[in-house]
DNA sequence: TGTACCATGTAATGGGTTACATGATTCA
DNA sequence: TGAATCATGTAACCCATTACATGGTACA
């Protein structure tokens, strides 16, 4: 059965460990919340929550909202907990490649002229520039350290994160367009 | 027929545009050089090939090895040259998201005890510093910086983009491991 | 002669996006 | 009453990996 058990799987089963939702609240997370590690559109989720409950690592009850409209409220179930538990306790010891469609251009660029490069690392800088402000932004929600144990302390460090990779992309997006500008 | 490209048919196509390969070699390229930002199987870049060819972007000689092999040298058409330039020459004005297993694995590990996300953290550490001293040593190879519009160049900045990015990360985790140790 | 590597393909399957499809609820 | 949003699903398709399949070449 642990065949059965992609990533996507255990992000959900994560999220209803912490607090029951239905599909359109899980989607919901994943625009939101889960946006910056990982994402997933409701296509995907129903099906995925249907093969969890099929396995029943999740189950659900009906709720009713109007007086026809009804929904699935999903929770986890003990052995449900149990393979979320077995995956996050455990890393796999392997270095993932990231796909780079910026990286892979700039790799080429050799055959664009001065002004056409620049023009590229400009843009691109301005996009994670802009990524960066955002996260500087939610990082004024937090007016001090949260304590560990709290859901909000990982949220910090998730989000330091994430401030730290735009700044090291801006950081070195200029560093490229001044070592372009430099030489001949 | 522009729809028909992927990013991995312009990765060929830049590939091609420097210098004439077979498929196999295609695919050294990717294990070597490319593979810190794409990557690609011969069961993938075959067929793709076989595509761009019935497009009539690149096209093929046939070189024989020895008595009997047979191999397709494929090179760029004019067309195929095109397409690369209009490509590379312009930017998707848009912030992709970076899906992050370690991070859907710390955003959730409020759920471990200290011991166990500490654990989590040193293994992450490891990964990204031995990615780092790898990186490293490349950068030996380059005595100096090389003259822009030179595809050494190129090889240097996306080498520069790797090593600030494992240094970052590295940072970011020795960060959470101090948080995680000075709290309750 | 056997093993590592060169060389080229196809098939099955998994993971993910876009598009198709339907209907209820809330609020202005 | 109409628009935005809540709510749930399926179908078609694309990209990518793993596995299946075959055979030649170089070299110790």
């Amino acid at each position: 059965m642990n065949d059965i058990m992609s990533t996507l799987k255990y992000a959900i089963l994560g999220l209803l460990n912490r607090k029951s939702m239905t599909g359109y609240e899980l989607k919901k997370e994943f625009e939101t919340t889960l946006f910056e590690f990982w994402n997933a559109k409701h296509s995907q989720i129903y099906p995925e929550l249907k093969d969890l409950y099929d396995n029943k690592l999740v189950n659900f009850n009906i709720e009713v909202s109007g007086n026809v409209l009804q929904k699935k409220l999903y929770y986890i179930t003990e052995s449900g907990k149990k393979y979320f538990y077995d995956w996050i306790s455990k890393l796999d010891n392997k270095h993932v490649i990231q796909k780079d469609e910026f990286k892979l251009k700039l790799y080429f660029s050799d055959l664009l002229n001065k002004d056409e490069r620049n023009s590229l690392l400009l843009k691109e800088l301005e996009i994670h520039s802009k990524a960066l402000m955002h996260f500087k932004t939610n990082l004024l929600k937090f007016d001090n350290i949260p304590p560990s144990n709290d859901t909000d302390f990982v949220d910090y460090l998730v989000l330091l994160g994430g401030i730290k990779r735009e700044e090291m992309v801006c950081e070195w997006l200029k560093e490229c367009l001044s070592l372009c500008q430099n030489r001949k």
